[in-house]
DNA sequence: TCATGCATCATTGTATACATTAATACATTG
DNA sequence: CAATGTATTAATGTATACAATGATGCATGA
């Protein structure tokens, strides 16, 4: 794919994301430019660079001693399947009607390793390949805007779904789900495909609903 | 507001945004750090970082020979209406029951200042206070999630609603648009608020698709 | 004339030094 | 003892020097 070799201020991103994604970074944590060019052996520069995107994307944000790794809110990740709940369903829509044979491979791939890492019982690879998934559909839909769009919003919810991916029984019927967006991509059968995906994204809220104890609005 | 000066990374990525909302930017166009920095009186720091953070918003994109300003196209923009018509009214039913009373003030006042350039057919103005209105909408809707992910979005099609609004007609029928949707959150009426803006982005749209020739897909 | 190779230049990537700012703690003074 | 001023320090902001890379143009030779 990309063929040129990664700047350090990429490296630093991923590296911040990933840790700040998976936890390793806690919510309300200050992150230092020094601190943390130190701890990865780089210079300020691409720390700097690195910082500013992550407060683009919401994942930091400026404060008096340093920054402060942003916490997405139970409250925030609502939201999102509230936008999700509306927007899904179009991208997968016109992945039907504008994905080529090439990507209709491509995501078949991913549903047949998300099936067999599925029946070994692997959360971490199911949730691999379940997002993989989803990023297929938005890259293939056609629309670099609502596919970045919904690409960000997926990673920004990534810790609630990786809790409910990893219960066995969601992690199945997640996989006959997106198995059946498949087929209706595969037949071009938009109205089908963008049905399936809505119903896709309530079931996945419910179910995430059901474990976070959504009756209290914690904002 | 904001009592701390502003950085000069701040005061590029204004300039620069600015610019390329503009048009005086281009689609197409190259901009060096070195050529931005020079013309702005500042070092490739700072201007390196708004750099960064145009790219990251997808104003910008790297090339071979320095970044090149994307276009932001008319198919673009209809996906972009596509995803309002599905979220924007969301967004206007939460702020109906949220909105604090100062919030409508600050609306009401967008709306009067509106009614008063469209008035005097000052179509600059009129397009400030039109954006104004929205981001008000999105501010109050309290949901950061949603609220920044649409005023991206309004910004990005920012030059598509200046040829839209300068139409008088239209600026007159926005403006009645507009107070219909205040005096529905002032009601804290959640119900008509979320009918009404949906009405509204259909009819933007409607008007912008008949200026801009819809019917070819210029993909 | 055309291809090849080399020098040059434009541009970005990175490190580092210095400037600035704001918070903190401590001492001095009334 | 309280208030105020000041030194220290920790952090970011900015400029600049240098490195690396890849494009460009030109000269040379077949």
């Amino acid at each position: 794919m990309k063929n040129r070799r990664v700047s350090l201020a990429d490296y630093v991103y991923a590296k911040l994301e990933e840790a700040i994604l998976s936890e390793r970074y806690q919510p309300g944590q200050a992150l230092t430019e020094l601190a943390v060019s130190q701890e990865l052996k780089v210079s300020r520069t691409p720390v700097r660079e690195a910082f500013r995107r992550l407060q683009q994307e919401g994942y930091l944000k400026e404060s008096v001693k340093g920054s402060l790794v942003v916490e997405t809110t139970a409250r925030d990740m609502m939201d999102i399947y509230e936008i999700r709940l509306r927007t899904e369903g179009l991208a997968t829509r016109w992945a039907a009607e504008r994905v080529t044979d090439q990507g209709l491979a491509e995501i078949l791939e991913t549903i047949e390793l998300q099936e067999f890492y599925t029946s070994k019982e692997d959360p971490t690879h199911i949730q691999e390949q379940d997002d993989h998934f989803h990023r297929l559909i938005f890259k293939h839909c056609g629309s670099p805007v609502l596919g970045d769009m919904l690409t960000a919003l997926h990673r920004r919810i990534q810790r609630y779904r990786r809790d409910s991916v990893a219960s066995q029984a969601r992690a199945g019927e997640a996989a006959r789900e997106h198995r059946a967006i498949y087929e209706a991509l595969a037949r071009r059968d938009a109205g089908a495909a963008e049905k399936l995906a809505l119903e896709h994204v309530k079931k996945a809220r419910e179910h995430i609903g059901a474990e976070e104890g959504h009756g209290i609005d914690p904002r």
